[in-house]
DNA sequence: GTCTATAGGCGGATAGAC
DNA sequence: GTCTATCCGCCTATAGAC
């Protein structure tokens, strides 16, 4: 029942494989590699190549939304909650720069998956009712007057597709300016206001 | 010197396969029974894959950099100005959707092809000056007051991410939410009225 | 559980006939 | 220019010894 070292090994190798060059371009040879055995071994574990994929891809989601159910709960003004989302929504992204291209290619690749994301959304959002009373504390902003007429969905729409790109172009961005790590983290930090800038004030009545 | 049509057919397969599976996932085999050929024709005019897709990359690129100059050229006001690069933008990647991932895509898993990317911006918009009259066109309207201060390039990525990303998402978000065409296109509509809102407003002083 | 060995399939690329 | 046939390598998956 409790996993043995090699099981383990294989899923983080996966893990780290797959979510950096996606399912194609990884061989169960790769995995083996990178976790220090035989290719064999991959197979006894999880019996084919796409069974062990799906346990990345399921467990990568559900991290995913566990950490941006945080913010969206906190107990603070709707300006400052806006201000959280995007931050943690971006330093969750930066501790895993793969991730965004990763989830967008396996889903828009094989759409499949993609009923994996409903029961997840269904499971971890709409019936825990985080993403309603979200839904409903907007509203009451936008009845207020304080912010213009926008639904949930198109805000938080807004602020994934900010952050996700940022982290795509940075590095092609970093490499075309001139390679080194620094040009890539002044882009990064720099974007992080600019989107922070571009969506409280475009929030605006 | 002029091409057959079965040279034609192949590359005409092969844009339509590598934009919309991307270069691992399409085979020679693949592209030769999209253009009605034998799979050894492929070779014979483009001698190896890497070397078909390569040609393919760099006609998507120069068709997307003339696309976008246009609306960057145009006589008119500012905020107009911005409205038009959106929507004319919005409209581009609306006739070529798998555009953005393809790209994405292959910048990040293969740098070497980052070089094409930079003969490309280089010759076709700062060679031309068509950013440089952008960029001192953005800055008067700073210096006037008329806008908050941002840079040329923070407020392209800015549209480029909103608009890419919107694409990406379109299909997956139509499936989750019941899967007919109507749902996408309600969905992208709405979107592309909110990219303008979110960046005209997003931008005032 | 872990290994070696290998089956069986598909990929890119080329040789050679027409 | 176009075809058929084929080489060779890599891939996933499994068989079978230990």
């Amino acid at each position: 029942m409790t996993p043995t070292e090699n099981e383990l090994n294989i899923l983080q190798a996966a893990e780290k494989l797959f979510t950096e060059h996606g399912y194609n371009a990884t061989s169960t040879t790769d995995i083996a590699r990178e976790a220090k055995c035989t290719q064999a071994l991959v197979h006894y574990y999880y019996r084919t190549k796409e069974n062990l994929f799906q346990k990345v891809f399921l467990n990568k989601l559900k991290s995913l939304v566990e950490l941006i159910k945080k913010p969206l709960e906190a107990d603070c003004g709707f300006e400052q909650k806006i201000r959280l989302i995007i931050e943690s929504y971006f330093d969750l992204i930066s501790q895993n720069r793969a991730l965004p291209l990763f989830i967008f290619n396996e889903l828009v690749s094989h759409p499949e998956r993609r009923e994996m994301i409903k029961a997840i959304i269904h499971d971890a959002i709409i019936h825990e009712e985080v993403f309603a009373s979200f839904d409903s504390s907007l509203h009451e902003a936008v009845r207020q007057g304080k912010i213009r007429d926008i639904t949930a969905e198109n805000l938080l729409i807004d602020i994934v597709s900010l952050n996700a790109t940022t982290f795509i172009i940075a590095p092609i961005y970093a490499n075309i300016k001139g390679n080194d790590d620094t040009a890539q983290d002044d882009f990064l930090t720099s974007r992080k206001e600019e989107i922070v800038q571009l969506i409280t004030r475009g929030l605006k009545a």
